[in-house]
DNA sequence: TCTGGGGTCCTAGGACCC
DNA sequence: TCTGGGGTCCTAGGACCC
C-alpha cells in the first residue's frame, strides 16, 4: 500500500464470513445462495450458517437433532465439518492476505490481525474494499475487514463491517468498517453490547449487566480499579486496548505449543474394554502424529475419559497421568504409556461419551536426547525415526488414517458420525470437481502451494 | 438414539526452600 | 495474647477464544 502520507498505525482484523458454510459452498456451486449449516464432529451441533440459513433463525449451536425437522422443513443443506477442506482454504485465505499487509498473524482458522501505517483520511477503506475483492476472486470467499487502532477496536470495527448494510455509514458498510475514519467514534461504541466485545465471555457479561455496563463504551470508561479487582490484569489490558492503546502486540511467530490435545466424543456410549482401547490408540496416533509435525516430543501424557453430562445420571470423570522414562513422539512408545491406562478409566455401569489424550510437558525435537539412557541403540532409533516419517509422509499424501496401527482397530463401532460429508475437493486429486464450460471460471481448485510443499516434504 | 474440539492465559493456594 | 518472611515452582480450576 501506499506510506506516503502515513499518520500513525492500524491494525485490521480480517475474517472469514460464516467461514465452514463458505467452504462448501466454493467447492459446490449447486449451494450458493441457498441455506446451508456446518455440524460439529460427530454430526452434534451447528456450528456455521450460511446468511441464507441465518435468515431464517437458524441458531448457533444448536444440537442438530433439536434443529434437524426445522432444517427440513425449509430445505437447507446440510454437511458435516470437513476439516481437511477448511485448513487447506485457511492456508489460501492466508496467503493471499500476505501482500496487503506489513506484518500478518493468523489467530485463527478463519481470522487474522494485519499491521497497516494509516494514511490520511478515508484511503484505508479504499483499501479494504479492494482487498475484500480480491480475495473474493481469487478464493470465492467474502471476508470482512474491521480497522482500529488495538486489536480490541479492530475486532469490534470487524462486528460493524459485519453489521452495517451497504450504503451505510462514514465508517464503512459493505464488509468493511474503520474507527478510526468515523467522525463520532464514541457512539459507535456505544451501539456495541458488552458481550460483543473479545474477552469478555458469558461469565463476565453477565457481570457487567449486573453491574450496569451495558455495552464496549460503558467498559471502556468503568472504574479501573473496580475491573482490576474482577478480571486481573486481564480486565486492565482489556480496557487499555479500548482506550485505544495497543498492549496486545501481534504475535508473528507462533510460540511452541504447550501441550496437543486429541479427544472426539463417541457416537455411541462406550462400555467394553476394547473399545475404549480402540479409541486411546487411535487418539494417541494422531496426537503422535501432531507431535512430529511440530517437531516436539512429550514428557508426559494424560488420558481422560466422561460419561454423558445430558443424561440426567451423576457425571463420571476420571483422567490419569503418567510419566514418559524419555520423552518421545514415537507412536509406539506413547501408545505402549498410554494403552494400559484404558483398564483403569473404565467402570462398571458408566458408559462413556468422550475421551481423549493430552500430550504434556512437550520440548522441541532438536533438544538431544539423553543417549546414555535411550531405550533403543542409536541405529535403532534412527529407523523408528525413518517409519515414522513414512507413515506421516503415506497419510498426508493419501488422507488421514491410510496407515494405522492395529490397535486402532478396524471401523470401529464408537467412531465419528460424519453422515453428510462433502468431497475432498481441494486436497485430494480424486476429488476435484469438473470445471463448467460457462464464462471464465477462477483457478480456484489448484492445489495450495503448501500442500504441494508437504507432498514433496513427505 | 442424537448435545464439538483444541487451545491459551491467569490466579490462588500449597509445597518447599533458605 | 502474640508462632517469620519472602521467593519460586507447580497444579487445579476458571475464564476466555474460535
Amino acid at each position: 500500500m501506499n506510506n506516503k502520507a502515513a499518520v500513525g498505525s492500524a491494525i485490521a482484523l480480517i475474517d472469514g464470513n460464516n467461514f465452514y458454510a463458505s467452504c462448501e459452498a466454493v467447492v459446490d456451486p449447486a449451494v450458493r445462495g441457498r441455506p446451508l449449516v456446518v455440524l460439529s464432529n460427530n454430526d452434534g451441533c451447528i456450528v456455521s450458517r450460511s446468511a441464507e440459513a441465518r435468515a431464517l433463525g437458524i441458531a448457533m449451536g444448536t444440537p442438530y437433532f433439536q434443529a434437524r425437522a426445522e432444517l427440513e422443513r425449509h430445505g437447507v443443506v446440510v454437511r458435516s465439518s470437513n476439516y481437511a477442506l477448511y485448513a487447506d482454504m485457511s492456508e489460501r485465505l492466508m496467503a493471499s492476505l500476505e501482500p496487503w499487509v506489513e506484518a500478518l498473524e493468523v489467530y485463527s482458522i478463519d481470522e487474522a490481525f494485519g499491521q497497516l501505517r494509516r494514511p490520511k483520511g478515508e484511503a484505508l477503506l479504499d483499501w479494504a474494499q479492494q482487498l475484500r475483492q480480491d480475495v473474493l476472486r481469487q478464493l470465492g470467499l467474502p471476508v470482512a475487514v474491521g480497522i482500529g487502532p488495538s486489536k480490541v477496536l479492530a475486532k469490534l470495527a470487524n462486528r460493524l463491517a459485519k453489521r452495517s448494510p451497504a450504503g451505510a455509514p462514514p465508517g464503512g458498510g459493505g464488509g468493511v468498517f474503520d474507527l478510526g475514519a468515523v467522525d463520532d467514534p464514541d457512539s459507535w461504541l456505544a451501539a456495541l453490547p458488552v458481550a460483543d466485545v473479545w474477552g469478555i465471555g458469558r461469565q463476565l457479561g453477565e457481570w457487567c449487566r449486573r453491574r450496569g455496563v451495558a455495552d464496549a463504551k460503558a467498559l471502556r470508561d468503568m472504574p479501573t480499579g473496580e475491573l482490576r479487582r474482577k478480571c486481573g490484569v486481564v480486565g486492565v489490558r482489556l480496557q487499555q486496548e479500548l482506550r485505544g492503546i495497543a498492549c496486545l502486540p501481534l504475535e508473528l511467530a507462533p510460540a511452541p505449543k504447550r501441550e496437543t490435545c486429541v479427544s472426539r466424543s463417541f457416537s455411541k456410549p462406550v462400555k467394553e474394554l476394547e473399545q475404549l482401547r480402540e479409541a486411546i490408540a487411535s487418539y494417541v496416533s494422531r496426537a503422535a502424529e501432531k507431535l512430529r509435525h511440530q517437531r516436539q516430543r512429550a514428557g508426559m501424557l494424560t488420558v481422560f475419559v466422561r460419561s454423558s453430562p445430558f443424561n440426567g445420571t451423576s457425571l463420571y470423570r476420571h483422567a490419569i497421568t503418567v510419566e514418559l522414562p524419555l520423552p518421545s513422539n514415537d507412536t509406539a512408545v506413547l501408545l505402549a504409556a498410554a494403552l494400559p491406562l484404558a483398564k483403569q478409566l473404565l467402570r462398571p455401569h458408566k458408559p462413556l461419551q468422550k475421551a481423549g489424550v493430552l500430550m504434556q510437558a512437550l520440548e522441541p525435537e532438536t533438544q538431544l536426547q539423553h543417549h546414555l539412557f535411550a531405550p533403543l541403540p542409536a541405529e535403532e532409533q534412527q529407523r523408528r525415526e525413518a517409519l515414522m516419517a513414512a507413515v506421516d509422509g503415506l497419510n498426508r499424501r493419501y488422507g488421514q488414517g491410510t496407515l494405522r496401527w492395529a490397535a486402532c482397530g478396524l471401523k470401529p463401532a464408537w467412531a465419528m458420525r460424519r453422515e453428510r460429508l462433502s468431497g475432498a475437493a481441494t486436497t485430494c486429486i480424486h476429488a476435484i470437481p469438473t470445471a463448467h464450460a460457462e464464462g471464465q471460471e477462477p483457478a480456484r481448485f489448484k492445489r495450495s502451494a503448501a500442500a504441494a510443499r508437504r507432498d514433496r516434504g513427505g
